[in-house]
DNA sequence: CCATAATGATTACAAAATGGAACGATTGTC
DNA sequence: GACAATCGTTCCATTTTGTAATCATTATGG
């Protein structure tokens, strides 16, 4: 009985619609619905390898730029510095991340994928690929590139660094 | 400072590409990406309103469908029932909804919204106009189209119920 | 070159958010 | 009429969250 009133109230906005023509809110909202359906997805598919969005989102950085400080990181991941440190132990316990002294300045670490870690990353990977498909079968190869494109143009006109996940990071007031 | 490590990692990822074709990863991160962006810019907006994101979903879902139960409109919000009652209490006390016996069955509670709530639904309304307005400001009447098109197809092959945002809330294990 | 400010990593801690369990009132079922 | 189920509610333990303070190191600038 749960669910089932989603599935009731799915039928009462589309009784008052076409077939077919439903309304299903502006863009705004249909990015944001798919945005976070996609996010449970793709965290339910890579918690079988036993990784958090947040975790699949430093190794894929690190993937991309090894070396960084943890303050970066903890910046573009979207999380407090105080809290990057338990988050980076778990990983470097699990041997998927190392702590590098960066000898010409002292203060910093640089994180670096393990063996293991880049592993890991390569599963990631193909979980990833796996995704996309799951969440664009609906869509003929040129819609896809199409729909890649309208999104990539948005998310360039918005400033959106390349890559990177603002996170879900609630508005403190 | 704080930002810049940002701008320096955007400018890392677009070294590697010709500018205009630079890699901004697959579909599915471009949602989650510019999802995830565009309610951060709403929660924003609101907030002018008072307004948390999970407050205007309910206006709004009273606004179409008045006179249901909290445990429906709980689990359409994705928040278990305990927490809904504080949640609903905060609104009521602020005068926009009403909490309406239902006398055919006393166990529940029948929420509508007041005539100071349907005014705010109106200004929330014109925010989401205008949130619309600035998240499609790079695309061309007819590229918005197509882009609500293709999105609008992906929910509905994802089974997305109309209008019901899936919340954000994280995966337990 | 030394005093002082600034920065990175870390720890400590308080505030807030979260979901489950239990409870009383009411309704459906047999 | 006994019993299970449901709704709204309260209570509470756990988790999550961000800020402030701390220590080591590096930059600044008189």
């Amino acid at each position: 009985m749960e669910r089932l009133s989603i599935v009731y109230h799915a039928a009462m906005s589309m009784s008052r619609a076409h077939e077919g023509t439903e309304s299903r809110g502006g863009a705004a909202f249909l990015l944001a619905q798919l945005g976070a359906h996609g996010a449970q997805l793709f965290a339910q598919r890579i918690a079988e390898l036993d990784l958090t969005p947040a975790q699949a989102g430093l190794l894929r950085l690190l993937g991309r730029s090894p070396g960084r400080s943890q303050r970066e990181l903890a910046d573009q991941l979207g999380m407090p510095a105080s809290r990057f440190v338990p988050f980076a132990d778990k990983l470097e316990e699990r041997g998927l991340i190392e702590r590098r002294r960066n000898t010409s300045d002292r203060r910093l670490y640089a994180l670096h994928l393990t063996d293991k870690g880049l592993e890991l990353l390569a599963e990631l990977r193909k979980a990833g690929a796996a995704h996309e498909q799951e969440m664009c079968q609906g869509l003929t190869p040129e819609e896809h590139r199409q729909l890649i494109d309208l999104l990539g143009r948005m998310a360039r006109q918005q400033q959106l660094a390349p890559g990177v996940h603002p996170g879900y990071r609630s508005i403190r007031r």
